[in-house]
DNA sequence: TACGTAATAT
DNA sequence: AATATTACGT
């Protein structure tokens, strides 16, 4: 949803989402502009503040030039004021905050109290030594002496005064700030945990840093699972076999929980029960077709299955999502979005794996999993470009689940991306076999919602 | 001590 | 929502 901020008069500006750094700023420049501007008459309450600010700014900013932080963190309050307008204009985002807040990052870690009653000391000084030698790549990768400007702070947390929220601050260029979960193919990032394509992300102090899981990252550890075999695939061990510097052994067993947990399906109960009260009767008997009991997680003689007995579980909230990989092997060991319930069994392969075992189209030519693909390619990709909020652009769980009913019962919907001439004509044929006095227009992208 | 699991925190 | 952390049992 563009966000828009409405002028006096009545003009709008229609800003898109990904809220450039530009943009905000040019607005927050207006809004000091004004507040300096008009005449006091026509200054409204909620300038007042930032006129204040501002200039209170302004004096220590000339007084001691060396308390920016102090400054900057008057531009905090600045963005916190009036009720309203906060809903509007969000925290301003200048190249002061931004020093400042590098100023308070660099200050001491309170949690040093933390650190140092870490356990796993061996671990722990893994990752300071890893924090470190991001910050080098940071620098590194930046032409030199243009680091410090071109940094931009972004919170995951509204309120970075609280010392226990440092942990959640992290740092990258501009330039990536759309592209944040990005994850590429570039198998290089795999090694490094929290830096993906050199583009950098680094946490503010010495805590723990999160691990991000990317497709590269969940490959690995799966792949090692595998190697292990099932019943060996301990932390530790799969750790060696990762071979990921930063990774700990702690971030290996909490992916593991988890990667074990959707192994068993836990997750997925409620979902299945959902489908298999279906009332279509094709969807039933898709229902049926499909393993409702897969995975195992148990192999006899050690046989490996060929492919993971998985998919990633990623976004369960958009089932549609991972069909992506129908029919092309991208992600082969990753699906970005997961639908477990079309999850293999053992034995399957990988060039099944994830599909669901369907009955023979009724109609040839038409699969539900062809339409599904197409539904949901857009969400999938998302998801691999990092944009989560394009899921506000999505349809809802139940628009979704109609929508496959319509494709089903009604296979001579249009495509959405078009077919192929000869699957065209094949639907053309079908469509006259089968009587229809309705030729759909042809199809050019248009979900039907 | 490492591990697994569940619950809880961030 | 995804990870981390914690508590507790083995």
């Amino acid at each position: 949803m563009p966000r828009t901020c409405q002028l006096l008069l009545g003009a709008v500006e229609f800003l898109s989402k990904p809220l450039s750094e530009d943009k905000l700023r040019n607005i927050w420049q207006h809004v000091v502009h004004k507040a300096f501007n008009a005449g006091v008459s026509a200054q409204s309450e909620s300038l007042k503040p930032v006129k204040e600010s501002v200039v209170s700014i302004l004096q220590l900013q000339t007084n001691n030039e060396q308390h920016e932080s102090r400054a900057s963190i008057e531009l905090e309050k600045v963005s916190r004021f009036g009720d309203n307008d906060r809903e509007h204009y969000p925290a301003p985002s200048t190249p002061q905050l931004k020093q400042a807040e590098r100023l308070l990052d660099d200050g001491d870690c309170q949690e040093q109290t933390n650190c140092s009653t870490e356990k796993e000391s061996g671990e722990h000084d893994g990752e300071s030594k890893f924090i470190e030698t991001t910050c080098e790549n940071l620098n590194a990768e930046s032409t030199p002496r243009q680091t410090k400007s071109e940094i931009t702070l972004v919170h995951k947390e509204e309120d970075f005064t609280d010392a226990s929220k440092y942990e959640s601050v992290v740092f990258r260029h501009p330039q990536n700030l759309k592209v944040l979960k990005n994850s590429d193919s570039n198998t290089t990032s795999a090694n490094k945990v929290g830096v993906r394509n050199h583009k950098c992300e680094i946490k503010a102090n010495r805590k723990k840093m999160k691990v991000d899981w990317t497709p590269e990252l969940h490959k690995k550890f799966v792949k090692a699972v595998e190697q292990l075999g099932i019943d060996h695939a301990i932390p530790s061990r799969i750790l060696d076999l990762m071979k990921v510097e930063g990774l700990t052994r702690h971030n290996v067993a909490s992916h593991l929980q988890k990667y074990r947990m959707h192994k068993r399906h836990i997750l997925p109960k409620q979902e299945d029960r959902k489908w298999l009260n279906q009332r279509d009767p094709m969807q039933r008997s898709y229902c049926l077709q499909r393993p409702i009991m897969p995975s195992p997680p148990y192999y006899p003689n050690h046989t490996l299955p060929i492919a993971p007995l998985y998919s990633m579980w990623g976004q369960s909230r958009n089932q549609t999502a991972s069909m992506q990989v129908w029919g092309h092997s991208g992600y082969p060991l990753w699906q970005p979005t997961e639908s477990w319930h079309w999850k293999s069994f053992p034995g399957m392969h990988s060039d099944t794996w994830g599909c669901p075992v369907l009955p023979p189209p009724q109609p040839p030519n038409f699969s539900f999993s062809h339409n599904i693909h197409v539904l949901s390619n857009a969400n999938a990709a998302d998801y691999m470009f990092g944009m989560p909020s394009s899921f506000d652009h999505y349809p809802a769980e139940e628009v979704v689940d109609k929508v496959v009913k319509e494709v089903i019962s009604k296979p001579w919907l249009p495509l959405p991306i078009g077919l192929k001439p000869p699957s065209t004509d094949s639907v053309l044929a079908e469509i006259s076999r089968q009587g229809s006095s309705t030729i759909p227009p042809s199809s050019n992208g248009s979900i039907p919602s």
